[in-house]
DNA sequence: CTTATTAATCGTAATATTGCAATATATAAA
DNA sequence: TTTATATATTGCAATATTACGATTAATAAG
């Protein structure tokens, strides 16, 4: 039916999959890699650097901002985006979950 | 348009948004907290864990094996699913790449 | 061979996502 | 005030996702 059935999981695994999902499109890891390496952009300068039009960009941008992984400031006409570590903190610890599992690289499975 | 662009970014960020979205889905949240628990499980287990009907979870196995995060093994009539490590090492780089920014915790930001 | 058991696939309805043109909003500069 | 700049919002078409009943496929047990 297209609708996930939120409340039937844990609000944990809610707001995991929200930061999870919300990274998961080539642009918006675009934009992450983008601000990761330059620290802080604007709309403007990923309009320039990615194949989309600026709507597009800037509905990217705010789903990045809903889930936590990134925040605005507004500096005269433009707004200065950075990353915000809220999002990324909400995954660590389920990544770390996985480490060991990792780290015996299938020995354990069936 | 509904359609991801795809051809126009890196294989790179195409391959990290597959397994991202895999992870986008409290069920699939979910199905990854019960294996890296249990181990090991078949869908049969799963379908008495989660509030989703047999078809529906068998089609989210399908995606997370498809995205390289779990693997299933035939074992007589049932399927033995487990974690998969090398959906965890396309992402592995890219939070590592986001490390220096979490805990500088925002005192980069603009 | 027949019957369970287990899980995948098919078909379909409801809803969500993606992308963009057009437009709106808000600030800065002239 | 007018104009330019920068970004957000709206509306819409195309496509994708989610969920499940019905069915199929494949193995095991009797």
């Amino acid at each position: 039916m297209g609708i996930t059935k939120t409340a039937l999981f844990t609000s944990e695994e809610n707001e995991l999959a929200i930061v999870l999902k919300a990274l998961g499109h080539p642009a918006r890891i675009a934009i992450m890699n983008y601000l990761a390496k330059m620290n802080e952009c604007i709309c403007g300068d990923l309009v320039n650097e990615l194949p989309l039009a600026q709507p597009t960009i800037s509905q990217h941008l705010k789903e990045l901002k809903n889930a936590g992984l990134i925040q605005g400031t507004i500096e005269g006409t433009s707004i200065c985006y950075c990353i915000n570590s809220d999002g990324f903190e909400k995954i660590r610890f389920f990544f770390e979950r996985f480490n060991q599992h990792i780290s015996l690289k299938k020995s354990t499975c069936c």
